[in-house]
Order: C-alpha cells, then sequence, then structure tokens
DNA sequence: TCCGGTTGTGCAACTAGTTGCACAATGGTG
DNA sequence: CACCATTGTGCAACTAGTTGCACAACCGGA
C-alpha cells in the first residue's frame, strides 16, 4: 500500500492538483512509484475522505476546475510512520527474465529485437538521470534532503547502468548462439 | 500475463504437480517470477481447462493426491509466441527508495535498520545465486539452453551485487547526516 | 488406535493496479 | 459564433496478485 504515501510525499514537497501531480508522476516520483491520473484522483478522493489531506479553498470549485491539495498534519504524521516502519522487500518479477527462460525451451525467436528496444529506452532514461543529476546535484547542494533526494537517482543511474551493460551482454551472447533450426 | 507462461514454461522443462511447482517457484523460476501456490493451483485449473496442459493419467486420482501435469503442444505453440512477442518493460516499483524520498521531507527515523536488514537479505540472496552459479555452470555446460539459463542468473547475480553496493553506500551516506533533530 | 504433524489441493474474499470511457471547461480557428 | 482540440476531473469494470482458510490423505509415535 504505498501509492496513498507516493501522494503524501508529492503533496509535502509541494501542494499540487490531480493534473499536476499526474505529470509529477510522470517525471519524477514516477521514476520508481509510478501512476495513471485515474489512480491518482481516486486516492486522492480517499485521502481527503480519511482526512489526510484537503482541498484548498478555490473560488468557485467546480468540475472541471483545477483543485489543488495539501496535507493535513494527520497526513504527515502517517506518512512519517509509514516511512519509519520497516518493509520486507517484494520478490522481483521481470518479464524479460522470465521470456529469456522460456526462449531456453521454446527458441529465442524474436527476443534479440526486443532486447535491443529495451536496450534504447534504458540508454534513454539513463541519459535522462544524468540530466537530472548536472542540473540538480551539483557541488554546494549537500543539505540532509539533497543528499537523500541524490541517493534515490543514484540508484536509478546505477540501475539504468546494470541493465544497459547485461542486455550488451546478452545481445553478445545471443549472437554467438548456435542458429536456431 | 505472465504467471502462466512461467508455468508453462516450467512443466516443459518438467512435468510436476501443484505442490512441485511451487518448489520450483520457491528455488530457481520465481527468483524473477514468484507466486503462491494458491495462484498456482488456479492457473493449473485454467490452463487445463483451456487445453494448454492436461493432468497425467494416474491409478486413483482423488483429493490429497498429487496430480501432475504436462504440456500439449497448443500450450507449448501459446508459450512460443508470447516468448516471440516484444513486450514494454514495465516500470519500475520500489518500496525502499520511495520511503527514502518521504525520508528527506518527514525524517530518515527507522530507515536505517531496514536499510541494514535489506543488506543482509541481499547478500543471502547472492551467496545462494553463487553457489547455484558454481554447481550448475561449471565450464563445459555451454549448450544454448545453458548459455541462456545462465545469462538470466547472471542478472540476479549483478542485480544483486548493484543492491549491496547501493545500499552499503546510503548507510555511509546516512551516518554522515546531520542527525535530526 | 487415535492423534497430531506434514503433504497436497483448492475455494473465497479482498486489495491494488489497469483499461476504457465520460464529460465539463477553456481557448484558439474558420 | 460554431467547432474542435486540449486540459482537467472522475467513474466503472476488469485483471492480477494476496491473504486466509478448509479439508483430505498419509505417516509417525504414544
Amino acid at each position: 500500500m504505498s501509492l496513498p504515501h507516493a501522494i503524501l510525499t508529492a503533496l509535502l514537497e509541494k501542494p499540487s492538483s490531480g493534473l499536476e501531480l499526474t505529470r509529477r508522476f510522470d517525471r519524477s516520483i514516477g521514476y520508481f512509484w509510478s501512476a495513471t491520473h485515474q489512480q491518482i484522483y481516486r486516492e486522492l478522493g480517499r485521502l481527503e475522505h480519511d482526512g489526510l489531506i484537503r482541498a484548498l479553498p478555490t473560488e468557485q470549485p467546480a468540475r472541471g476546475q483545477k483543485k489543488s491539495y495539501e496535507v493535513l498534519p494527520a497526513g504527515r504524521a502517517e506518512l512519517a510512520r509509514w516511512t519509519a516502519t520497516s518493509q520486507d522487500p517484494k520478490p522481483m518479477r521481470d518479464v524479460l527474465l522470465l521470456r529469456l527462460r522460456a526462449a531456453a525451451v521454446v527458441g529465442t525467436e524474436g527476443i534479440e529485437t526486443d532486447l535491443r528496444h529495451h536496450l534504447t529506452l534504458h540508454r534513454r532514461q539513463l541519459a535522462e538521470y544524468q540530466e537530472i543529476e548536472n542540473r540538480d546535484f551539483g557541488p554546494g547542494r549537500d543539505s540532509a534532503q539533497d543528499r537523500l533526494q541524490h541517493l534515490v537517482l543514484r540508484a536509478g543511474i546505477d540501475l539504468e547502468t546494470f541493465w544497459i551493460q547485461w542486455l550488451s551482454h546478452a545481445l553478445e551472447e545471443l549472437g554467438r548462439l548456435p542458429a536456431p533450426e
């Protein structure tokens, strides 16, 4: 149950409307916890209902009007509680690895194209992360908050680097394989 | 929709009963596609109903009796089709990174313990992978099938290595942080 | 022999995430 | 002004995964 906490974090960083949140999930939080706008609206409703956030008052609230939310004390408390609570890591789930294992049994047809495709996407993502790192984490930015956020970004960068290396290696191996019958 | 295909792969490697499958998911396939026994039984039912697998005939099939399944040609075909079909990578979801980002806002209380815990688990997993590598992938084992499976194992090993490094680095950083108020 | 632990199979209810669509307001274009 | 794309909010139905429990068969020891 992490989406509500992702939203609380985002709202604490900066009060936002549903759509703004959606955009921020596409850009930054979503790099490690993605969500669609439908999920976000639903969750905003729940959080408001539970008294963890509230809509900022506006002149004329109506459908199709922007509606911004801010976190209430109860919301901050809940986030702090959740953050401090230990959680077991979820076992990973990776379709590509699964497909590779299946390919060992039924043949590697079509896999290579897809490995290349993934390689492209990961390279792109890495470039994006590095751009963020250069832009937002130059020398001098070393408050506690900066360091923590940088740490998270580092994880992203190193993960993408890992995938790029592994995919390159996999493609080499695949090329060296005896051609399928 | 990958669980059925994980099961088909496992059954092609070796026909099994529900419980045997469960065990194998705990040991090997589950390293990158985990599933509970309940999921597995449900899915076996569906696959049988759809004509992709069938129960091996036994003397006295009854509740509480082992029931083994094997893959039918239609099942193999479906697995081959799925394996060859390209799929976009799912955006990743990592609670720990999310919590770290939340910690940047509400404080790092409790995080350190958990980072250590994760570190332990990842070290243990790495050791397990390395044992498998030594046992099953010595020199000489380089058929197409061996190489592909080794590739998958390599991904596991490198991923665990990445996490261990990142967690160590994170713990260092956290120790260097100004103590929370 | 009966009793409790283990093995093996399975249903039901719940939770979280995805997909598809609806619809109001706004702002620019012919 | 009429049209249409874009922005913004939201409901409903579906899919996949999780949790909790039930229950039969088998096996060992008191």
